[in-house]
DNA sequence: TATTGTTATACTCTATAACTATA
DNA sequence: TATAGTTATAGAGTATAACAATA
């Protein structure tokens, strides 16, 4: 927890979370707001608020769904993707530097544990 | 960073992160309001606000500092130290609870790489 | 009628600036 | 003068309730 909380303090200053946690949501498909709502576990309105604040940064965009009129489709925009990337880059960045001073023997136990620890939060 | 959300979600339906950051900062003794602001990252204002929250809640208290006039000495009153045991004891089971189903071989593992991320963060 | 999304309203967190008291 | 803490004010997040549009 204190190693998430670091790395989340250092990757704040570029977009706030909750911002970033939708823009994770829409890496590899578009959305609805309501799909995004549930599952970052926020309300309808907060999630409209969040939508609004991507779309003035042109991170995001929304469009109609042709197949049930009452759903907002919500996409990534080039923009969005180009800063979702760069985010994920700098996480990895913070990451990367401290791993290559671990032997391999540690880099293996880590590999290790991250198996260990998906396994134990699909439970 | 998935594991630490789960957690964070499970036992932040009976604190605010916020107070339970400032709670574990008193656990072992009492601070001044700006020591505490300084290591939450956080402004003097914010953590007055914190402080006077938690103390409607008897969590902590406030008390003179005999040495120095302009200091506020937070200290954990008996049902704020309660709470934080309360608190640090769901944390526990809910990842004691996942534990149990490890191999001895698995739980070597993940102590190791405990013991790697230690190291890590102190950098 | 039920569902999706937005608007209205209120609450709680945050920060910066201004103030009081003490060193 | 500088430091510790509080109050004043404003901005951004959250939620629930009420509403419009669509299924």
């Amino acid at each position: 927890m204190r190693i998430a909380r670091l790395v989340r303090a250092d990757s704040s200053a570029e977009i706030a979370p909750h911002l970033y946690s939708v823009l994770t949501q829409l890496e590899h498909q578009p959305r609805t707001a309501t799909q995004l709502a549930d599952r970052d576990r926020v309300s309808g309105p907060a999630m409209t608020r969040t939508i609004n604040a991507l779309q003035r940064l042109d991170y995001v965009s929304r469009s109609a769904d042709p197949d049930d009129g009452r759903h907002v489709i919500v996409s990534l925009t080039p923009e969005g993707a180009k800063t979702l990337r760069r985010v994920k880059r700098n996480r990895d960045a913070w990451m990367a530097s401290r791993l290559e001073k671990l032997s391999d023997q540690e880099l293996t136990v880590l590999a290790e544990a991250a198996r260990i620890l998906h396994k134990i939060q699909e439970e």
